[in-house]
DNA sequence: TACATTTATTATGTAGTACATAACTACTAA
DNA sequence: TTAGTAGTTATGTACTACATAATAAATGTA
C-alpha cells in the first residue's frame, strides 16, 4: 500500500459546496434568523449550477441549520443536535466497534450523572421514581424491560438536562442491540432500582455512585471481558 | 394558541423522500455494502423527479449512510457518527439552553469515565499522562489551555474508547465557549492534574472519582448557580 | 386619509431534458 | 492469451421551465 498519498479529490460539487457554505457561515458569523443569499446568487458566486447548490442546501436543511420559506428566502436556524444524532444512530448499519463504544458510553453517562442528580433532584421526582420502581416488582416479565427503561429515563429527566435525557433515550436501543448480539442472559446487579431510590432519598452522592456501579456491575463485567 | 393541531404537511418532497427511504432501508434490512436501486428507479417508484430524489440522497451521502460510484451505483455504508455530530455542533448558532446542556454533559462524561479508566489504563499511558501534567507546570500561561486540553484528551484516550475520545474533543470548544460567555475567570480546582495522575497510579477508583470531582468543583459550582 | 382588494414580484420547490464522466462488460484483434 | 477498444450504464452537472407561496406594490373604495 502506498502511504502518504491521497486520491485526487473526486469529491462531488455538492460536497465541496457544503464545505464552502460552512466556511461562509462561520466567516460571516451568521446567527439564527440571519438571511442567506438566494440560491441563484449562491450558484453564481460559487460558479456551479443551482442544482448543486440545492443539493448542498438540502443537507443543511436536514440538519436544521437552514430553514427556507418561499419568497422570503432562507435563514439560519439553530439545529436540533439530538435529532441529527438520531438520524445516524441505526444499530443495524453501525460497525461493531462503534456499537461497543456506544455501549460503554451509556455506562459512562449512567455513572456520571450522580452529581447532577443530587444538584437537581426534587421530592416530587423522587416520588415518581419510587412509583416506577414499585410498579416493576408487581409486573410480570413482559413489562420488565419497559420498566427498566422508564426508571433510567426518569433518572435522566431528573438531571434537568433535556439534551442528556433525549441522548440517552437514543442510546437505549443500542444497548439492547448489543446485549442481544451476545445472546447472553441479562443478569441483574445486586442493587435494585428500589435500593437506588432509597439511597437517592436518604443517602449521600458517594453512596449513590457506589450503588449505581453495583447496579450496573454485570455490564461492567461484560466490558472487562471484551477484548479490543 | 391552538393545541393538538399541526400545520398541513408543507414538508418538501425531498424531506418526505428522505423519510420514505429511511423506512425502505429499515424494512429491507439493508447492511453496509448492499446495493441500492438507481436514482431513476427510485424516482419512478416514488413518483417524483430525479431531482428530488437526488436532494434526499445527498443528505444520506452527507451522513455517510450512502456511498455512490459512477456506473457502479449506490451502496449502503456505515456512517461516521462523531463526524456527523461535528457538523451540527457549532456553538455560534446553538441556543443557550443546549449549550448549557452540553457543558453539563462534559462534566458527566468527565466524572463517569473513572471505571472505564481503571479497566483499561496501562503503565505506558500513565507515563505519558504524567509527562503532560509535568509539562504544564513549566509552561507559561499561553500554553496552559492547550495543556489542559491535552491532559483531559489523554484521559479519554486511555479509556480505549475512540468514539468517546472524539466525542469529548468536539465538546471542548463548547466548554470554552460557555465559559467565555460568562466572562468569569476560570478558577482551578483544589486537585491538580499531577494529583490526579498520582491517584491513577496508586489510588483506588473511588479515590480517583473524588479527586476528579474536586478538580472539576468550580465547574460544578457554576452549574449549581445556574437557574434553569 | 384609511382600509380592503387585487395585482405583480420574487425565491423556493418540482419536473424534465441533455450531456459529461467514470467504471464496468464484452467484443475484437494481435 | 492478452491487450486494447468500443459500448453501456448510473451518477454528476447544467440548464430550462413552470408551479407555488409569501410578500410588496398598486389600485380602488368608503
Amino acid at each position: 500500500m502506498v502511504n502518504g498519498i491521497k486520491p485526487i479529490s473526486s469529491r462531488s460539487m455538492a460536497e465541496q459546496v457544503e464545505v464552502s457554505l460552512r466556511e461562509y457561515f462561520a466567516q460571516k458569523a451568521f446567527k439564527p434568523g440571519d438571511p442567506l443569499p438566494t440560491e441563484l446568487e449562491l450558484a453564481a458566486a460559487l460558479g456551479v449550477s443551482r442544482n448543486v447548490v440545492r443539493e448542498a442546501l438540502s443537507r443543511f436543511k436536514m440538519l436544521g441549520i437552514i430553514e427556507a420559506k418561499k419568497k422570503a428566502g432562507m435563514v439560519i436556524s439553530n439545529p436540533d443536535i439530538v435529532g441529527t444524532f438520531e438520524k445516524v444512530l441505526t444499530p443495524e448499519i453501525m460497525d461493531e466497534a462503534t456499537l461497543q463504544d456506544m455501549f460503554e458510553l451509556r455506562l459512562v453517562l449512567e455513572t456520571g450523572i450522580a452529581d447532577l442528580l443530587y444538584i437537581r433532584k426534587t421530592e416530587k421526582d423522587l416520588d415518581e421514581l419510587e412509583e416506577i420502581a414499585a410498579r416493576e416488582v408487581k409486573d410480570n416479565n413482559n413489562f420488565r424491560i419497559n420498566n427498566e427503561i422508564a426508571f433510567h429515563s426518569k433518572l435522566y429527566e431528573m438531571t434537568g438536562n433535556n439534551t442528556l435525557k433525549r441522548f440517552q433515550n437514543l442510546l437505549l436501543p443500542i444497548f439492547g442491540f448489543v446485549i442481544k448480539l451476545e445472546k447472553k442472559k441479562v443478569i441483574s446487579g445486586k442493587v435494585t432500582h428500589q435500593d437506588l431510590v432509597k439511597i437517592l432519598r436518604k443517602g449521600t452522592v458517594k453512596e449513590f455512585k457506589e450503588g449505581m456501579l453495583s447496579h450496573l456491575q454485570p455490564h461492567f463485567d461484560r466490558v472487562k471481558n471484551f477484548k479490543k
